[in-house]
DNA sequence: TATGAATGAGCCTTCATTCAT
DNA sequence: CATGAATGAAGGCTCATTCAT
């Protein structure tokens, strides 16, 4: 008869800051993993183990919930572009640096690849109202392009090269085949994101890269 | 008080294939700008001028009509890739013929590139039922490396050069910045849909192309 | 084992005007009952006999069916009074005929008072929406001018009253206890909704109207 | 490092009496502008300078305070009447009087005509929860029955009008303007909360019940 | 005294889909 | 061939309210 504590589930943690992370990760997931428009409020609430209405408390709508993980991507992104120091290698190698750096983030970020294409899927509609975005990739360009100056005036790497375009390459052969994983692996009747394809998959980038970058005698 | 048939209104085309054809085209466009999820079945009966009812009269259902958008846009790249013929040109050549063929492809076919993300973003959950799809790109890989092949040979282009991989960049590098477009832009603060934009970037994704498969005397 | 069709329930009528009728016949009641933001657009449904998606097939949304609703309680009163022929009558005699009219309308239509009340709780959102009751009493409140101006010449009316207050002094006093019922029953310690109180209310204020406009020696 | 009091932000009044009248000062305008349904827990926090929670400490629930708003108008109400001394003046004199307090009392209360229109839209359903409403109003009929009575014997006011009728008369011609103001300014076209409206309206009114009682010569 | 954290119930609305004509 | 009528399931969001501090 005696209403004992222990059979009522635990209430969670009334710890805001962690009930609050939580709920972003649990977003992250489920954005990542079905889009913005396929994503479940409960299903975020239930990754994250709360009440769905917890999330209105936290983050007042869908649309915000999204815009916090949306920031939350790219201000990763961000600080670990600041750990590079492009400046302290020679112009060939902080290019590879740099290649090899961003292959292993998509690598490693499946997250940011898949909020990304869903992003997209929706005309940016969202990226456009975090304007602190825009701030991010500037000052990399403007390294890279030091560099790749720096490069030229050595000989040491071909002259004329645009380091928006080829960070944009870069980009490109590093989130290509995850972005579009399967439709490659059904079109090649190929498995892109085995283990051996994928270390395949830098060798050939990176050396894709340092081939294009390299200074030629003609 | 008898019904005749002119007091009602116009009852469409009474051509089948035509009405079919129109339906198709209008669910390329929706599902190209709106994902699977996000497409919707009124919308295509909309664009297509007709009642939703006929859309389930001519395919059944929303996912079978996704499955027939889908087999209809990777139809038509078999098509025009059959009209490429590598094998009459250098190996050079044939390997930027290819790279140039890719990057305008996709150029002039956004809705491929955003139908595959769709499809993408649902785990190429429909990709993965039409087998005929992976038929498809497996003799344009051998063409290709008989090409890099013959290439090496000749010492006119860099041996050891995987044509999967290859392709994959090539793929990679022009259809990214359409794929990513939105999130790119936002992060550059550039706009990467301008004519200008595109026309550098074709330039100098063909340099890189180039430029990676070029032999080099040590 | 045989799954007779008189085991399922009926699948409504099939006879779209008569649902329609139906459900806007609902709607009334509930407005009426409940208010605008107290009514549930499902016990509408269940009111009417049908799905409550079938209100959205029909009327689009919530807002709109009460500006249905509305339309139809004020086309009512303007048929009516449209009935009246108070021309025909000695000034008197019309002006008492009004008042009569008046007082049996809201005595008789008792939703048109309880989605007024609710209108005017929404501070006439809904009401200004809706240009063509504007018009409505317009003729009316012209009619009932004329017929004081020719009662005053002929010496049976006091002279130098106002057609529109007039018309809301009959309003208010036809209206106002069915509007406050209740608190005013709750005040009194009467019930102001019995058959006696009304019929003694009638009396009092057909009174009060006549002694109000009639011509006095001094 | 000691996290010293100062830092919190100052925790509100420590008065409570004067915390609670604030809170029903603004239960007050919320209920009034929004009715019982459409008043928000919350907003009235808001208007309170007060957290939602320290409402249930003070008042219990949603329905309690609502209780206690409704009874604060109609102590208002009381406290006002019991001023007026009608039996000093002469008939006629105390029921103008009376005419005139009612109207301005309306006018300067429009809290009381919202809120009792809400109240009405519910039935009455807290208003019979209050019986001490229903004692409110009989001493004041039965003041008003006997300057009636008084008034006949004396041939001033026309003999057999009854005291309940006659007040509600009142009420209705005072409040039922404010009441219905907005159906009735879309019917009519007119503005009826402006200033000059409000005063030709009170004319007519007093008018109206002074010929309404007045005896006449036959 | 006062407050933020957390919850369960319920509402409007949308969508793909089938029924009957 | 073509269409309007009708439906069940589910989703985002809001609200009053209690728990724990």
């Amino acid at each position: 008869m005696a209403r004992n504590t222990s059979n009522r589930q635990e209430p969670r943690s009334r710890d805001p800051e962690r009930t609050k992370g939580e709920i972003l990760e649990a977003a992250l997931s489920e954005f990542a993993a079905n889009g913005y428009g396929g994503a479940r409020i409960q299903a975020i609430a239930q990754r994250a183990g709360c009440n769905p209405r917890l999330i209105y408390h936290y983050f007042g709508s869908k649309d915000d919930l999204y815009l916090a993980a949306l920031r939350s991507i790219y201000a990763e992104l961000r600080s670990r572009e600041n750990e590079l120091n492009l400046e302290a290698s020679s112009p060939c190698d902080a290019v590879l640096k740099l290649a090899e750096f961003t292959f292993d983030f998509f690598s490693s970020n499946p997250a940011f690849v898949s909020i990304t294409r869903s992003e997209n899927l929706l005309d940016g509609r969202f990226v456009h109202q975090l304007p602190e975005i825009s701030e991010l990739s500037n000052p990399l360009i403007r390294k890279l392009d030091g560099v790749l100056k720096r490069g030229a005036r050595a000989g040491e790497i071909r002259p004329g090269i645009d380091a928006m375009q080829l960070y944009v390459s870069m980009v490109a052969l590093s989130a290509h085949h995850i972005n579009a994983m399967h439709t490659l692996s059904a079109t090649f009747g190929t498995d892109l994101s085995s283990t051996d394809w994928r270390k395949a998959r830098r060798t050939h980038v990176v050396e894709l890269i340092a081939a294009a970058v390299a200074h030629r005698e003609s």
